[in-house]
DNA sequence: GCCAACGTTGGC
DNA sequence: GCCAACGTTGGC
């Protein structure tokens, strides 16, 4: 089992929306970046561990965590062009982007904020702290995820 | 294949 | 709103 982490931004899709969401689970459409992609379509098995992180928005930081509930298949959204995610190039004969399910595990009372992530030496080698760092989907090591859960408050 | 220009991300 | 950093595009 892998850990990773999901990146949202918060005003388009956040925790409340996932714990609403039908059996708290929902589809992570619209990554449309190749190293990511590789990881949703290549890496990320069913039961991995992910941790929800709210992007662009007052507090950014870890908001809580989910499980992987499918593997990489397809993202449909890029053949549908009323979809913001739609990709002219993609097509169901040969997808080019890819989607897992998620169900949300737990929703952290607080918000585990980013300035907060940032003071923990062993945090320091993060790739989500790392200067610069956009992609949307990244690993998690193994000590880096249990280190981090012992920050909750 | 190089690289400048451009659009996007996302913290602050 | 600003702007640094990044990924992608496209001319050459």
């Amino acid at each position: 089992m892998k850990y990773w982490l999901f990146k949202s931004e918060e005003s388009v899709f956040n925790i409340c929306d996932l714990l609403k969401s039908p059996k708290k689970t929902t589809c992570w459409e619209g990554v449309r970046n190749y190293q990511a992609r590789n990881f949703l379509r290549d890496e990320i098995e069913k039961g991995d561990m992910v941790f929800f992180y709210h992007s662009n928005c007052e507090t950014p930081g870890i908001a809580g965590t989910a499980v992987v509930t499918k593997e990489g298949y397809p993202d449909s959204y890029a053949w549908n062009d009323r979809s913001n995610y739609f990709d002219v190039k993609s097509n169901y004969k040969k997808p080019i982007w890819y989607m897992v399910d998620i169900r949300l595990k737990r929703k952290f009372k607080n918000i585990i904020p980013l300035s907060e992530l940032r003071k923990q030496t062993k945090l320091k080698d993060m790739k989500i702290l790392q200067k610069g760092s956009r992609l949307s989907v990244t690993p998690v090591a193994k000590e880096e995820w249990s280190f981090i859960l012992t920050l909750k408050r």
